[in-house]
DNA sequence: GACTGGCACTCTGTCCGCGGGAGTGCCAGA
DNA sequence: TCTGGCACTCCCGCGGACAGAGTGCCAGTC
């Protein structure tokens, strides 16, 4: 086993200096800012072992040391002292939910939360459809052969679709079709809908069926197909920090990537309970963001996950304060929601 | 009157040129690229002029010269050669918009659609809904002392807001409340509404008075304090195209301004209609913004304006361009709205 | 065998000085 | 009123010199 623990102390004192002061760093300094009873040749020595093995290299020939994403990778996952949040972050998590009025305000505020303690580009996804369940469909007549869908959940989020009718419909049979579908979802997890919206077809008397079938078609696209699609996005400008050198150069793919909500749900979505997941530099699977790092983690009320939120950085992150924020954000949200 | 016709034909070639090239420019490349029948000398007395009047400047002694913000707004003002959209622009705004689901579709589609063709960051205001009807009126019971309140507007959006009510309230008179408010504000522009709510208020029967009171309250903040606050925002990758030069060496204050949704709408919000407004630089209220100029006009079906959309870009930016485009994009958008 | 002090070497960042080039302002003349 | 010419200014890029930081390696010590 190559590395002892006097190689894998250098390693995080490297990560930790060159995330604090952004420069190269080198044996010397290191000596003289940390303890490590050993003189800087040693260190150098180890550094040597520490570059052959990938976790750390130099950006030219005789200057100090700078982690690589396998080096931050072993950092993250080896060397990470647990950093309780500071009282002052705790009373601003505090602090910044008291008066929220709707779903939409505890996402947008939650947020902009996270943005602010990290300092870094925060994203939240709202509460998943597909998790929570139907509170009540509503049918509006929009012209004779239009039908507005309205669904409202008990996440309290609500969604409407135009369905556009073969025929046109009475407003009776509106009536009909709203009290059917109700009976049918009402209370029900999205997840478990869709059998029932093809029950509702095949128990439908056969001179409304074109009607029902078009229903079920635009019921089945909001129930599943929209329901992981919503989320807030703040703190782009924290991508400025520290000049444009973080992330080689240009901000344009960065910012490119931020735009698209599907690159947005597949850097939060996918998470495993109850863990956080880092993801460095070359690990993340968009090209844009080679150069960037990606903490995220879910949340939910309880035990269970019902949408995922996480910040975006770069490499060069303080991860072990960054961790600890999103843990703290999301458990806190998912407090949130089981209170209501 | 010191500035003659050529003297502003001069600062119309150094606008084009510097929107151009990023360049400061010269007397003699002026005159080698456009045909003012002069001598670079002469052309050199005009610029003194021009510079001395404070539409031009020189960032060093024996620099080419650059546009000031007045410089601009004189060029926008008074030299503008109205540019007619290219074909394949014209083709690009049409393939952009077959297929649009609803609202939320359409309007997301319009603000990447200006992003793209202008290459600058896209705003676009949803149609508010003060100046749009209301379709329907919904209320759904989410637990015994609470109301889901949901309104549908002509135009196709949504709102809901949690109702909280004084005391229990039977399925009976949920019904009946949905009755009342739907007889008196279905089919009302939203701006009308007020009065009518008041008066919804002193006809109730005395025993309903209290629920209908808190439901008014609701309605009102609904109907009018929240009518015009959503927006979608596209393009800020394009704040990077020329490096970070175009805007004074940070983009961090554009992009903190364009997080903020109140200062988004003053931007594209307060507009004339049938007009297009473009404010330059410094004319810009929002101090964050002093380095760009915002391109808006606002859009609606016939001849009224539910919404704003405009371009956020450099000072210099190619007005004539930009300005054709949303005005173009604004027009489509309105003809779109009033097909439904 | 592991660690240390010392030394030579390498590379960077910066400062300096030096043209070349672009552009101007001004003036005298057409 | 315009033009050609000229002297002047300032930026930019280039090459060289230099200080500083950091390394690798080697011989010596515990």
């Amino acid at each position: 086993m190559s590395l002892d623990d006097r190689k894998l102390e250098v390693l995080r004192a490297i990560v930790e200096d060159y995330v604090k002061t952004r420069e190269p760093v080198g044996s010397k300094a290191l000596v003289e800012r940390h303890q490590l009873g050993v003189s800087s040749a040693t260190v150098r020595n180890d550094m040597a072992v520490l570059e052959e093995e990938g976790y750390i290299r130099q950006p030219h020939t005789s200057a100090g040391r700078v982690p690589t994403d396998a080096g931050y990778r072993l950092f993250v996952d080896r060397l990470t002292r647990i950093k309780p949040l500071s009282p002052a972050e705790r009373r601003a998590i505090e602090r910044f939910m008291v008066g929220v009025v709707d779903l939409d305000d505890v996402v947008h505020r939650t947020v902009r939360l996270l943005a602010q303690l990290t300092r870094q580009v925060a994203v939240v996804q709202y509460p998943s459809l597909s998790r929570s369940a139907v509170r009540h469909l509503e049918l509006v007549p929009i012209s004779t052969t239009r039908l507005m869908l309205v669904m409202i959940t008990d996440t309290g989020r609500v969604e409407q679709r135009l369905v556009e009718m073969p025929g046109p419909v009475a407003d009776g049979d509106v009536w009909e079709l709203r009290r059917r579908v109700n009976e049918k979802l009402a209370g029900q997890k999205l997840a478990d809908t869709p059998p029932l919206v093809q029950k509702l077809v095949d128990e439908c008397a056969p001179e409304r069926r074109g009607d029902m079938v078009c229903l079920a078609t635009v019921l089945l696209e909001t129930l599943v197909e929209r329901s992981e699609e919503r989320l807030a996005l703040a703190g782009t400008a924290n991508l400025t920090r520290g000049g444009v050198l973080d992330f080689q150069g240009t901000l344009r793919p960065v910012l490119e990537a931020l735009e698209e909500e599907v690159i947005l749900l597949k850097l939060i979505g996918d998470l495993e309970p109850r863990t956080t997941r880092v993801r460095i530099g070359d690990e993340n699977e968009i090209d844009n963001l080679r150069s960037a790092s990606v903490v995220s983690t879910g949340y939910g009320p309880g035990a269970t996950i019902v949408g995922g939120l996480g910040v975006l950085g770069p490499t060069r992150m303080d991860y072990p304060g960054t961790i600890a924020t999103v843990r703290a954000v999301a458990r806190y949200l998912g407090d949130l929601l089981a209170q209501n």
